[in-house]
DNA sequence: GTGAAAGCGCTAACAG
DNA sequence: CTGTTAGCGCTTTCAC
């Protein structure tokens, strides 16, 4: 009823015991005599009795909370990955604690606080962490584990796809389907994804016994429509057109597709477009983007299981879980 | 250095002061001589000492957290309220707690319990909160504020647009631009929004003194493409095509325009589609989308000071903020 | 099966 | 300016 605050004193006075024992009810902790369990319910009921949280976290020195660790929330990519966090913390009972990362990391008033400070039992990362930051120095003595973003050489559990792999993949694609001449759009490789799946086109192309003109590859500052753009511009300009486009994300590759119209061709009539992520606008832009999926809910979903596990005191190993490539009418 | 917690009392033993002096230190609460402060200053530098968080907050009943209540995380039309709300709470030291606010609220195991519970020290609600049911009689009575989602007749402090004049300005654009058949496409209106754009729409008819055909309103059940292209094939059928649409989400707005452009009609030309929210794809898609846009990151900044100054004792009054209507290509 | 009491880490009131 | 002390609300020995 009340909205203030009663304290667990009151209900064991009210139902005439002591205060032990209506911790061990409300946790059932240990046996209690129904009687007297009868009693201290009726009272818990007729005070509106709330275990507060505070004191027994100060008790038994867990939160019970997260720390999730956020690049870019209105980036729905990063969206979807909480959304799977979240879904297990549910579960668990634990509460989810989110901040931004941000690019610059001033030191001391940092996210990270509420981990120093004890406010959290551990951190789920999805920013990228340069290992000479002092980010880095920051998180790496606390419980915590990596999502999306693996640090290379780290030693830190971490969830992710096979970058690699799924631009392999997706470039076999494009190979299978009898192109040759096939370009590549990536992103300035701070985040270590953009270097994997560039190696990963390089891979394919040369298992597949194709010798890259360096001028196919065009690397954008960020990867934003515009940047996508712009490569193309680039790629139009040279004396045989590609005859297909692996971009490093479905923005770069929107991007292309859109310069590439201006300039009269037909996706994927005249050259076909792949791209990644698998953004829900990919589905409804025309043409319709074929990309590489990622499974962002499962992504959070384990990262989450993998950090309780570590906080469990096991030593759980990383994961790498299984992406897809989406076949729809841009090649 | 260690990640060991260090407790106040190490620092004070190594400083040789006492804890309460320590504390005047790292808070700059009470005056502190020079050289003390010094020698404390060195102990926590050495130990690497935080104060622990819970027990300061067991202490002062003051967690510095605020619990948000999203419908949907993927959503980004949420994701950028968050932002706004994540901006303000890190300029003053609040921390962030997320919540899912589901559809079904089951009783007990909520995320409300964070509040009761007094973990976190106030809520803001992104989600619809219906007057009759559980959730309502849980939040009612704690310290909370409404963003974006109003609830008609409650008296809890709110910030959002104005949706009714914001449809008006709709209408009125595509009145101006001289079209008088014009359609709705609304969805089920559970959501208080729906409903008011719908009246906006029928009063910027009414003081046209255009009367409307009634199958000129087609209510789809959700929000998505697939709703939209449904209620478009509705009007398709129509003896008269309407000149015009106004759809209450960008989703329903793409539906549609599929739909009118499968059936051979031109967009804006055969048939102008205004649409709303502003989300990211409406620029992109082609043609790009008119379409009302909301301050999302400003809702929820504004929403934050609400519930902090509410916190603080005020009687804060609720807010609107203004809209804008964004035109491009497709009316 | 139950109660008394200690103590988690901190801040603030009170003395000095 | 500084130290002593109480106590925030809870769980958990340790007795009985």
């Amino acid at each position: 009823m009340a909205s203030e605050s009663v304290p667990i004193t009151a209900v064991a006075e009210l139902a005439g015991v002591s205060v032990a024992t209506v911790s061990r009810v409300i946790n059932n902790s240990k046996p209690v005599n129904a009687e007297t369990r009868e009693k201290v319910e009726a009272a818990v009921a007729q005070l509106g009795y709330r275990a507060n949280a505070i004191g027994r976290i100060l008790r038994k020195s867990e939160t019970r909370m997260l720390l999730v660790l956020v690049p870019d929330f209105a980036n729905p990519y990063y969206a979807e990955i909480v959304q799977g966090v979240e879904s297990v913390t549910r579960d668990r009972g634990y509460h989810l604690l989110l901040a931004d990362a941000p690019q610059r990391w001033e030191r001391g008033a940092t996210a990270l606080d509420a981990l120093h400070n004890r406010l959290a039992d551990g951190v789920i990362c999805l920013a990228h962490i340069d290992p000479e930051s002092e980010l880095h120095k920051e998180i790496a003595p606390l419980p915590w584990v990596a999502c999306s973003e693996v640090m290379p050489g780290s030693k830190v559990p971490h969830v992710s796809i096979d970058h690699h792999q799924a631009a392999v993949d997706a470039v076999q694609y494009l190979l299978n389907r009898g192109h040759q001449r096939i370009a590549l759009i990536t992103a300035e490789e701070e985040f270590l994804w953009a270097q994997q799946r560039r190696q990963g086109y390089l891979d394919a192309m040369a298992r597949a016994g194709i010798a890259v003109d360096p001028r196919w590859i065009q690397t954008a500052r960020k990867a934003d429509y515009a940047d996508g753009h712009m490569a193309a511009g680039a790629l139009l300009s040279l004396a045989a057109l590609p005859t297909a486009v692996f971009a490093v994300s479905d923005t770069l590759a929107i991007g292309a597709i859109k310069a590439f119209r201006r300039a009269g061709r037909q996706v994927p009539q005249d050259i076909a477009v792949v791209g990644f992520d698998n953004l829900p606008l990919s589905e409804v832009f025309e043409p319709a983007l074929t990309t590489v999926a990622q499974p962002m809910r499962e992504l959070g979903a384990q990262a989450t299981r993998l950090l309780l596990a570590r906080l469990a005191g096991e030593t759980p190993a990383s994961l790498t879980l299984a992406h897809s490539l989406v076949v729809r009418e841009s090649a």
